[in-house]
DNA sequence: CCCCAGGGACATT
DNA sequence: AATGTCCATGGG
């Protein structure tokens, strides 16, 4: 089964997923924000940070860069790691500030992959989330569930810049599939392929070699 | 009590 | 180039 093929599955049982989730009135930014405050760390606490954060009208490039650290690490603790988080958003909020004026949008349309990697605190798939999420740009995000869900399955066994590469080859020049397919995997490995797999009710079972009944 | 979550930086081997 | 450790809260 290709992955093109998954991605249709996986559509066709959970439906489009719409990430990433926003809730305030400056959806990109929040984005940004919220690529960094999700590292290593379950969604849902991520909500409750980022819900802190625009109730203190921190979700603002210009007012995160001037806020007093300890208010912002308040807004962050609920996501966990909130001294190096807060340091994160931080530090990033005055980066688009110094390098593009504090416009968000031209940060993002400008940016390159390499220039967000130089930036403490921004690794691979941050910096792919920001790209595809915020900015719209075609680069196929790798988490843990991703790698773990191709090794099982048996579509590919490799590292970040392996899986992404596989990723963008085989899949059509396409914001919306990478988009969802990105999100489809992450919802699939919560559910069923999780580090204890429950095969039970899987869409994917049919082509799954680990499918255990 | 345990393990883990939509990683990344830095140190060690 | 791999592997280990730390960061930290909240939920199952």
């Amino acid at each position: 089964m290709k992955i093109i093929d998954v991605y249709q599955k996986l559509l066709d049982e959970f439906g489009k997923q719409h990430w990433w989730p926003t809730t305030s009135d400056n959806p990109k930014f929040e984005i940004v924000i919220g690529a960094i405050l999700t590292q290593n760390t379950n969604w849902n606490s991520v909500e409750k940070a980022v819900a802190n954060l625009n109730k203190k009208k921190l979700l603002h490039p210009v007012r995160l860069a001037k806020a007093d650290i300890k208010t912002v690490q308040e807004a962050v603790r609920p996501s966990g790691f909130y001294k190096q988080k807060s340091e994160r958003i931080v530090n990033i909020a005055k980066y688009i500030i110094e390098n593009f004026g504090g416009d968000v949008d031209k940060f993002l349309k400008k940016i390159t992959r390499e220039e967000l990697l130089a930036i403490k605190g921004i690794g691979r798939e941050t910096a792919d989330s920001i790209l595809l999420y915020a900015g719209s740009r075609l680069f196929f995000p790798i988490d843990a569930y991703t790698i773990r869900f191709c090794k099982r399955f048996g579509l590919i066994d490799g590292d970040y810049d392996e899986l992404q590469k596989f990723f963008h080859s085989e899949l059509p020049k396409d914001l919306t599939v990478y988009n969802e397919l990105h999100a489809l995997i992450v919802k699939l490995c919560k559910e069923y392929c999780r580090k204890e797999m429950i095969c039970t009710g899987c869409p994917l079972n049919d082509s799954c070699v680990y499918y255990k009944k």
